[in-house]
DNA sequence: CCGGATCCGTAACGATACTG
DNA sequence: CAGTATCGTTACGGATCCGG
């Protein structure tokens, strides 16, 4: 709401007042699997149009969320303020779980990455924060990975940057029901659902078994 | 967005089908806060105009988040559902702290209720989740307390509906400095920014010192 | 007076077309 | 590809009016 703010002395009254207008939160969403080109964000937010994406880009870029990369071919990407995003996103999300999926759903608007944003606090961190993973997925044709490094599990799309420890393949329906923890890892493999290329199947299991998702991150 | 739905197979993005209109979350704030009748809501949100709160309110109502009881002056309380809001509000709400606070805010809209729902997070239930106490602040002219049980605390408006276990009085801005931690409740009995009026000071301190707001609930 | 419902001017939005 | 411009439509904000 750049200019209809709700102008109140209340931490949640301010947020909204930068967070609130419409498709926002969505393209932070997008933000937080990665940086992303202007026409990436538009691709998974067809609906909003290319002007008003551009208008919450300038508005969030000002107000010190997201960061422009240089102007030919520019990347936007969230600012370390903006990756505390992360948190109230995915809290918001496990509540929304709950919801009845009725008939205005577009089920071809699932992807395997928006799972993955609620799948990574699923995945245990090393006690340690020093210790450096990244395993990568292959849901159907689409490919992503998850750094694991200080503590923190960062879901991205696209391959790994580097050899991942861990390479797994499985439908989306398999990558889903991992992510609620309708399945265990274990049941996973006995089942054949999911298929290691690199890596093992203990490492797999013990990848996601730490977490835990009802927590609320 | 009731018509204007993203329509997306998102938890995100669902949930903010249902919550992302403009107001709704701050009709929830205030709702966190204890049962309401319609003309508190819009004192609270007097910007807002009765008919869009109306609209909102038959919104949430038929979404299960909220229950609206009995005719002649209804009063419109969370579901269960609908409480469970609380944890993904707060975490919004710590995220907004560091915010700048321009000239845009109005300074005469802070509430010591609003601080409460934060402050919330760094009193200390009991390890058990059967003991229930009742702590209440008088700040200012406003009254409040918090209900301790089940393991949760509650911030609630006005008087303790039973007698507290500890009674309080201090300043908005001692309040709050509790509520962000800048202060240590020791501190503010030290400075006697604080008044003990029902309990004692072991107890005072005791409930403060449990919770961790930077914790993110 | 409280809980709405109706009406209307304004601001935000969505779609498309256009430009550097 | 990354935006900008334009325009019809929708949502919002303020005021007024109505039934209990």
């Amino acid at each position: 709401m750049a200019n209809k703010t709700y102008g109140q002395l209340c931490p949640l009254a301010r947020s909204l007042d930068v967070l609130g207008e419409r498709w926002t939160l969505l393209i932070i969403r997008e933000l937080l699997l990665g940086p992303r080109r202007f026409k990436d964000i538009l691709a998974a937010l067809p609906a909003m149009g290319a002007n008003r994406l551009s208008e919450r880009l300038v508005s969030l870029a000002t107000d010190g969320i997201i960061n422009k990369s240089s102007a030919p071919m520019p990347i936007y990407e969230l600012t370390e303020y903006g990756e505390l995003l992360r948190a109230p996103l995915i809290t918001l999300s496990l509540w929304g779980l709950k919801l009845p999926i009725d008939e205005r759903i577009d089920a071809s608007t699932a992807r395997a990455e928006l799972v993955a944003l609620g799948l990574a606090c699923a995945i245990k961190p090393r006690a340690d924060g020093e210790t450096h993973h990244i395993y990568e997925f292959h849901v159907g044709d689409e490919k992503l990975h998850f750094l694991v490094e200080n503590g923190r599990v960062l879901p991205r799309s696209g391959s790994a940057p580097a050899a991942a420890d861990l390479l797994v393949t499985c439908d989306l329906c398999t990558f889903t029901a991992l992510a609620l923890r309708e399945i265990t890892p274990e049941q996973a493999l006995q089942a054949h659902r999911v298929l290691i290329l690199a890596g093992t199947a203990a490492q797999f299991i013990d990848a996601l078994m730490g977490g835990d998702m009802s927590a609320g991150i």
